[in-house]
RNA sequence: GGUGGGCUGGCUGAGUGGUCGAAAGCGGCGGUCUUGAAAACCGUUGAGGGGAAACCCUCCGUAGGUUCGAAUCCUACGCCCACCGCCA
């Protein structure tokens, strides 16, 4: 959520800002209900000044020794003039505020100075590439090709079980996914310093809220029967992150650098709106998990956090040996919630293409403004907003895609890279 | 599923109709003392919103209700804890 102050003392360029982001928005409504607040507020608020400073009087009155009756009686004037009004004013001033509210949820966040001009994933600009594309003495196949002519990735059993958009994988493709989990875990536990989080897979519509995904995005969840509000969560940025929800961290807990999570667990997206996209195979599924780093930080180290994170998540494709490159998001690229976010894409034989495999973005104080995420300045003795990065490290569904694609071999067996060798006890490759 | 207890500030915890935004303790901050630190002592210290300011409003799990007035009484809901039942 945006600052309301911010929006107030300066529409025009919150509007600007915001249009870069393909969002429109709408500065006279918002100064309208904002002046309508006010006066309500003002309102509201003098006739609870009254009726209070009066019943103050009463107590006073009766402690003095006075009957009840009489104490009324000498305040009577005041409380029947402001009766009559004062649950009006109460009541139109709380329905303005949630209107208020309402439009103010919905506004995403601005982007920064630094995110380029731009509508689709075309006008992402290519900060680095890493790393040189194999030169195959064949016609490299995809993921599908690979994994089902091992008999270890089997769509169709799982179209049976669920539906489209779910996998069953088996022997040492199932291990082969199970690993690069560990694997990353490793690496951002014991190399990057991060606490890893067992979280729950079901959230609250109060955390969705936090991160961004509601209101705006319900359909993209999958919300659970029952009537305590439930959904499965479609990243586990969303219960890392709002573990400082309504809190108010000390400045010791944040350490040097901030908090640093790391969380490896499953994540449902119901894609819808994605109808005729990657319907093949593992890139785009209703179920997919994902190693993700989040960092809560003092609002002076998210830009360097950020770059710092990125890194983390770098480093996996690295030590992978997997070719990628790195992109800016364009304005209208961005997501909902975020300020700044790099893309990081690896190369995939079979699609002669770069494809996302991580997301990283700084979300600034927007998420901890709707979380109400804060840590006590110890230069102002205040509670401030926190300010929160986070991004995949990696998606492990793609990264198994990559690995297959990368280092498949002309008779169709796929070479186990070193890094991941320890993990598989010591197979060289999966046939 | 049943019964009982509970939900109060950064934390622990007192408060059953009237200067209660709320005792006390812990923690934090400032000071005295000390070569320095600790201890001790003194002072200070909730959050959000409005206002140029004085100052005002809201907040004691959530939502309603009673009342001139609610942390306190009533109703519903949520959550936590304990025990019982059931299940793994």
């Amino acid at each position: 959520m945006l600052d309301i102050k911010a929006v107030r003392q300066d529409p025009e360029a919150v509007a600007n800002a915001l249009a870069r982001k393909g969002f429109n928005f709408p500065i006279a409504d918002f100064e309208a209900l904002d002046a309508r607040r006010k006066s309500a507020d003002v309102r509201a608020q003098s006739l609870l000044a009254e009726r209070k400073a009066a019943s103050k009087k009463i107590g006073e009155l009766v402690g003095q020794g006075m009957s009840i009756d009489e104490a009324k009686a000498e305040v009577t004037t005041i409380l029947e003039r402001i009766a009559a009004d004062i649950d009006a004013a109460t009541l139109e001033a709380k329905a303005v505020q949630v209107e208020l509210d309402t439009l103010l949820h919905a506004v995403p966040n601005v982007p920064d100075d630094k995110v380029p001009q731009g509508n689709t994933e075309d006008d992402n600009i290519e900060v680095l590439k890493w790393g040189t594309p194999k030169q195959f003495d064949f016609s490299p196949k995809d993921h599908v090709d690979i994994g089902e002519a091992m008999g270890q990735l089997d769509g169709d059993s799982a179209g049976k079980i669920t539906g489209s958009r779910f996998t069953v994988m088996s022997g040492a493709l199932a291990r082969l996914h199970r690993v690069l989990a560990q694997f990353m875990l490793y690496e951002h536990t014991v190399n990057h310093g991060y606490t890893e989080l067992y979280v729950p897979f079901i959230v609250n519509s109060e955390s969705l809220f936090g991160t961004g995904q509601l209101p705006k995005f319900a359909e993209d969840s999958f919300k659970l029967e029952g009537d305590q509000g439930y959904y499965l969560i479609p990243t586990a940025e969303v219960p890392v992150t709002n573990i400082a929800r309504d809190r108010i961290f000390d400045d010791s807990e944040l350490g040097d650098e901030g908090i640093k999570f790391v969380a490896h667990t499953p994540c449902f997206r119901s894609e819808a709106g994605s109808y005729g996209r990657d319907t093949r195979g593992l890139i785009r599924q209703h179920q997919f998990e994902k190693v993700e780093l989040v960092q809560l930080v003092r609002p002076e180290q998210s830009e360097w956090a950020l770059e710092q994170l990125t890194g983390h998540a770098e480093h996996i494709l690295k030590k992978l040996d997997l070719p990628y490159r790195k992109v800016i998001l364009c304005g209208g690229d961005l997501g909902f919630s975020a300020a700044l976010t790099y893309d990081l894409e690896v190369w995939l034989p079979g699609q002669q293409a770069y494809r996302e495999i991580s997301s990283c973005s700084n979300f600034k104080d927007y998420q901890a403004r709707r979380m109400q995420a804060r840590w006590r300045n110890p230069a102002t003795g205040k509670p401030e907003l926190l300010n929160t990065i986070n991004g995949s490290g990696l998606a492990v569904g793609r990264t198994l895609v990559a690995v297959l694609e990368n280092y498949q071999q002309s008779d169709g067996s796929v070479i186990v890279p070193d890094a991941l060798r320890p993990y598989m006890g010591g197979l060289e490759s999966i046939r």
